[in-house]
DNA sequence: GCAAATTGCGCAATCGGTTGTTCCTTTTAC
DNA sequence: GTAAAAGGAACAACCGATTGCGCAATTTGC
């Protein structure tokens, strides 16, 4: 009965309108000056520290400001600087389960660079290959710098943004010439892996991997290949199925690797192990008994996997950090390191006891 | 060999340097009407087709405009009209996989529309209940309105933009008065399905849910109590189990429903039906034949499991987009409803077959 | 004690747009 | 044919900050 009064008063609730009254009265540096009886100069930079001031009106001017809750107007600011205070990022929109809360963990460390730095962040959605939202943002120069995160082999995104002479980095690396690129050492979390799984006796491995039009497929590929080579005859054979879209197709190469009697199979990131796992529990084999399994990201959607997956884990907050301390430091002119490698981190779990 | 070649130039690479170098040879609007020998004012007029101007010098400055790519200062152009061509976008920072490719979606819907109004969206993660970040783009006056997705109970975000008098629209429902809100409606959608779930015979039903300090979760408790209330006597018994944040606390609930021999488990998200479904496999109990299950919106993480999860699914993308045209209408000064319910959409599956 | 150097502060230009007002020209009305 | 209305374009103020430059007052140097 209480539910229902409940029920009748929302649907009574819908219908109210409101509108918006405004009111605003915004106070300005002008303002603050007039208030105190000093030039705007001054107030300026009484905030800004620049110039010549006595500590006297500094004080005064900072007193006053504080007290009435003075804030400058950024836009304006803005405009005297040609700045915007603004950073882009630009995610894949239709990025799936691993990518999402990799990009958002990456975002938290540029949101706190950035907002020491009195920036907010600008999102750019890239849909497809549709750069359109991003063309806007730099032609509208809505932004002082972008940063991107998971590029394409062929990106349209990172070929515009060269062009285009906006400052930017890559989280990730990229194919084209001269970009400012802030990366995990895949190669080398590869070339360890397999030799240490190789140590544990391993023998035949497969690869089971993601679009190779994606830059860190590609690299994880060619770090597996060259751990693989690294360990020479030790290895008797090794299998590569990479450019698995769909869950088919994983479930195929599952399939001839447990025909082909692989002892590990590699993925290249966790919704693509989550299928060879399913796979695996479907077809009633044990891990790590019969297969053992490794993946990347270590991510929390092979949380309720048993028994847990061996990952190699890499600090996407780290990532977003060091990008954004990069970009300012580029935009601000200082010399930056053209590609830098992050570190990443060998998590040794059940799959591949 | 090839790849030990592309490595070590790769580590040469990354010690190459680079710095930005500006020219930025910007074509503003004096220069566009020093050079077509009018003033300012007849191109800023051309361009907004506001005031009185001929065709003719209308043709004439939107050719040039297009021949030297000219964009007008979006930023001097906030300054002059007061308004900041951004609004601001609100989600949680610790959001779970459910929620992520949710809110995603809902941002299409809100990015989708921002666009064509030559708006941008800027971002504003909270993290637990810090609202610093949301309180910095609002003083800072940064953007023009907020679009807020998931809100609490007690909501400070909620109650922050509120007292601010920053125009604000929240995606789902909140507590506090007189706020703009687009949700789904989950009352009926909770009626609806116990209602559905009933005339299949079912008698006993749980609920097993997270946070009440969700206002969703809160919201979907109200229409499963109303919904059993209305089948009355049909219904032998009912179990809620709310609050549940950990793994831990949903296996002790489907304990408590299988030794009750519940015979349908309603989960309101589907992280907490992954839950309920492993405890149900790792039990060795058949879905749908010994216990029913039902999640809510229908998402991905469900995609692996057999039989596949009947859901009630909303459309996030909808949600964004109808939260965003009110909030434009609302900032333009029209009336708009304070309440609006979208639909739902029952999904019928295996799970309660 | 006087010139030079330093300090403190304000004027006014500037960033790149928008817009109310004015002024001149053309069109309309009767 | 003339007054009124409408049309077209420019002037200049304005949005709210920053900053180069100049001037007066104070401090320093010898």
């Amino acid at each position: 009965m209480a539910q229902e009064e409940k029920n009748t008063t929302d649907s009574a609730l819908e219908n109210i309108t409101v509108h918006l009254e405004k009111e605003q009265n915004k106070i300005t540096i002008d303002d603050v000056a007039e208030a105190l009886g000093v030039s705007k100069t001054t107030v300026s930079r009484a905030i800004s520290g620049k110039g010549r001031i006595s500590e006297g009106t500094r004080q005064r001017v900072m007193e006053y400001i504080k007290r009435y809750h003075y804030r400058p107007n950024v836009v304006a600011k803005g405009l005297a600087n040609s700045k915007t205070y603004n950073i882009g990022w630009v995610i894949p929109g239709d990025s799936g389960l691993t990518d999402l809360p990799f990009f958002q963990r990456c975002m938290i460390g540029v949101s706190e660079v950035a907002m020491a730095e009195d920036y907010d962040i600008l999102i750019s959605m890239v849909f497809e290959r549709d750069i359109s939202q991003l063309k806007r943002i730099v032609k509208n120069r809505k932004v002082d710098g972008v940063i991107v995160g998971r590029t394409l082999v062929k990106d349209e995104g990172v070929s515009y943004l060269k062009e285009s002479g906006m400052p930017f980095v890559v989280i990730g690396s990229s194919m084209v010439e001269d970009v400012i690129q802030i990366d995990n050492d895949h190669i080398n979390a590869c070339r360890e892996l397999t030799s240490i799984l190789r140590i544990k006796g391993i023998k035949s491995f497969a690869l089971i991997g993601g679009g190779m039009n994606q830059v860190v497929n590609q690299t994880r590929y060619q770090g597996f290949e060259l751990g693989l080579q690294e360990q020479g005859a030790a290895v008797s054979q090794s299998r590569v199925y990479m450019d698995c879209e769909s869950e088919q197709s994983v479930e195929h190469a599952v399939e001839e690797c447990i025909r082909g009697k692989v002892e590990c199979i590699v993925c290249t990131d966790d919704k693509i192990c989550q299928y060879v796992l399913n796979k695996l529990a479907q077809d009633g084999i044990d891990i790590p008994g019969q297969v053992k399994v490794a993946s990347f990201y270590n991510s929390a959607i092979l949380d309720n996997y048993h028994p847990s997956i061996t990952s190699l884990q890499y600090d996407p907050k780290e990532l977003g950090t060091v990008a954004c301390k990069t970009l300012f430091d580029y935009i601000s002119g200082k010399e930056v390191q053209r590609k830098r490698l992050l570190g990443y981190e060998m998590i040794l779990k059940g799959s591949t006891q």
